[in-house]
DNA sequence: TTGCGTGCAAAGGTTTTGCATGGCA
DNA sequence: TGCCATGCAAAACCTTTGCACGCAA
């Protein structure tokens, strides 16, 4: 397990608390900050960049890249190894970020891997696409 | 064929011959305007991120999520369904971007569809990691 | 005491929007 | 003429950086 290098602060308590609040739910900076303001807990905005970043590095927590703009994700990572093995669907019409566990996920990593020798980072590679919900609202389109 | 639905303006015309040079190479805003500048044309940022995203609609070019902060990339679709079929494999180390084109992927947008109701955005899609170059460089670490 | 951590303010970069002007049809 | 397109300026957004002060060890 990474052991804290730094000192132990009162913002960096809070911050992982919140973190863990949210299971394995993906959040955003934004997100993270509504929920600890919702707890009247005030923390500098560069603390909680700063703080994840250093929670990333030590692999408590995993960053997504942003999509369209959009701010980054980040994600609990509550057991070692979890999710290393999974996918995520990012709906273009609804902006959910689906979870998708699947062995044939793991195969085509190994595919890749073989046969481009291309390492594919499950944790950061996001997929773009239109959900099942969103799929029968447009069908007219 | 998608028809220009506006008019016709300078401006436009020289962005699409910009957006065309490029071939099927993948290219940010900033550099086509710097291919524009460099052959002494100006034209307003503003319309260059419209045009974009107009032809884009248009289907003649394909948008891809930024990754990391960094700027969108854009690509001009030769052939109508080119690229349609394959995947983009974008390295973290050294930013390159590698067309994948793999049957196995194609089965894999089709699993995904039956098994988890996503249809996938091939086009869209850029899977990270780390490409087969850097790999060798970083065996170390 | 030492030096890392914090947080304000400001800068950074990319993309979008408001609005008056310009140009196509 | 009527409406769409242009482009400047400014805003919006997310994130990073500089710097002085505060706090953990």
């Amino acid at each position: 397990m990474a052991r804290d290098s730094g000192y132990n602060t009162k913002q960096r308590e809070l911050i992982k608390a919140a973190v863990k609040g949210f299971g394995s739910k993906h959040f955003t900076v934004d997100e993270l900050v509504a929920n600890l303001h919702s707890n009247n807990i005030n923390v500098g905005i560069t603390t909680v960049y700063r703080s994840l970043e250093r929670m990333a590095q030590q692999g408590m927590l995993r960053k997504f890249a942003s999509v369209e703009g959009k701010s980054a994700c980040w994600q609990y990572i509550e057991s070692p190894g979890e999710c290393s093995n999974h996918f995520h669907l990012h709906c273009k019409e609804c902006g959910k970020l689906f979870h998708c566990e699947c062995e044939y996920l793991d195969e085509m990593g190994g595919h890749i891997m073989e046969h481009h020798g291309f390492a594919i980072d499950a944790s950061a590679t996001v997929f773009l696409g239109v959900c099942e919900d969103c799929n029968k609202t447009n069908q007219h389109i």
